[in-house]
DNA sequence: CCTTTGTTTAACAAATTTGCTAAATACAAC
DNA sequence: GTTGTATTTAGCAAATTTGTTAAACAAAGG
């Protein structure tokens, strides 16, 4: 029997990937997947059962990577609050960098009825690391280097400020005036910036 | 001659902009904003020239809406640095929740080849208003109530955490668990929270 | 060389969507 | 009531998209 050829699949999903989460083309169409692959259309279906379910595939693929990550992190006990928190900034920066519209993918995807793509988070990991935070976070307050707030609060203001600077490009290039090396520049920048942002002291 | 009834040509651009801008749908199909809005298909071609044209048309409506406030809060000389973050810190964060979507549709238009909505901002405008940041930053540094940054940064720092959580809604519950009552309180909570973030005093 | 199995291609039918048109309707003015 | 104009409707043709199928092709084993 001949040798699978990993390398189509594999080259259907990297396009798909870089078309919803690199440029933002959320819909997409079979063809122009297929087209920007290079590869026949009908392939597609071959490798997976059709549109809907290609999307599963790259996305629940992402998710994992992330939580992976995310789980590793804050979970690990030897590490100080602030530098899980620095290398949390660091990683999504680099992710968002990476891919650009992924959350937002995610959300929209969240939003939409009947979807099954992303299955929670195990109640118990979720409320575990939920606790980590706000535990450490506590005592951050305490000792005046943050303003009080929730756990949540400071989670959506260490995502918010990682996540969406990426998402502004086109937009901050309007408004400011920056070639792409200053904004390269300029997000690199912000993962200490943030720190600073984030933690007063 | 009959009353030109206004009401149709409103309803379907209040439908648009919900379908677009509220629940995310930035590819809704003309059957489907029609049957939202409780009209005729064609009366998507009869009062707008098509798809097209009434995305074109509801954009530039709400893109106006925003840089009209915008305009006047930056170039007003009267109120203090702090207090002009502050209104536009609430102004966003009112804005995002709601439409929700609403900068997230620009960026992706900003981002697609030959999009016409988007004529940028007069540049000097934009020069002046960038300037007057500047400025006031420039004062806030000095002062030591604001980390060392340029006003691009901080912009994108109030931009992100104003703009980001109302995205981010579905997203923080199913990771934190609150219902509707408990997410308007946290958003609301933002406003001067945000504040406190980022002027450390 | 022939068979078997996995991969790729082209072509088709069904469904959806768009943009348009011609006819129907509503309604104010006469 | 009739007329004229604005609005609304239903329906059509073209284009696009999806998912499937049958046939072609490639490669390894016998």
């Amino acid at each position: 029997m001949p040798v699978i050829d990993a390398r189509t699949e594999e080259l259907i999903k990297e396009t798909a990937m870089r078309i919803f989460f690199v440029e933002g083309r959320l819909h997409a169409t079979t063809q122009v997947i297929a087209k920007e692959a290079g590869v026949n259309r009908g392939l597609i279906y071959y490798y997976f059962k059709g549109r809907d379910h290609l999307f599963e595939v790259v996305v629940k693929e992402a998710v994992m990577v992330i939580r992976n990550r995310l789980k590793e992190l804050f979970l690990s006990k030897r590490i100080s609050f602030r530098k899980k928190i620095s290398e949390f900034v660091e990683m999504s920066i680099d992710q968002s960098l990476k891919y650009p519209y992924l959350e937002m993918f995610l959300i929209t995807e969240l939003n939409r009825d009947g979807s099954t793509v992303l299955t929670p988070t195990g109640e118990d990991l979720r409320k575990e690391m939920l606790d980590s935070i706000e535990e450490d976070l506590k005592e951050e307050i305490r000792k005046g280097r943050v303003p009080k707030m929730s756990g949540a609060q400071f989670m959506m203001n260490v995502i918010s400020l990682c996540a969406y600077p990426p998402l502004y490009k086109p937009m901050l290039q309007q408004m400011v005036d920056l070639d792409e090396a200053g904004y390269g520049k300029m997000i690199q920048e912000r993962k200490s910036l943030i720190i600073k942002v984030l933690f007063k002291d």
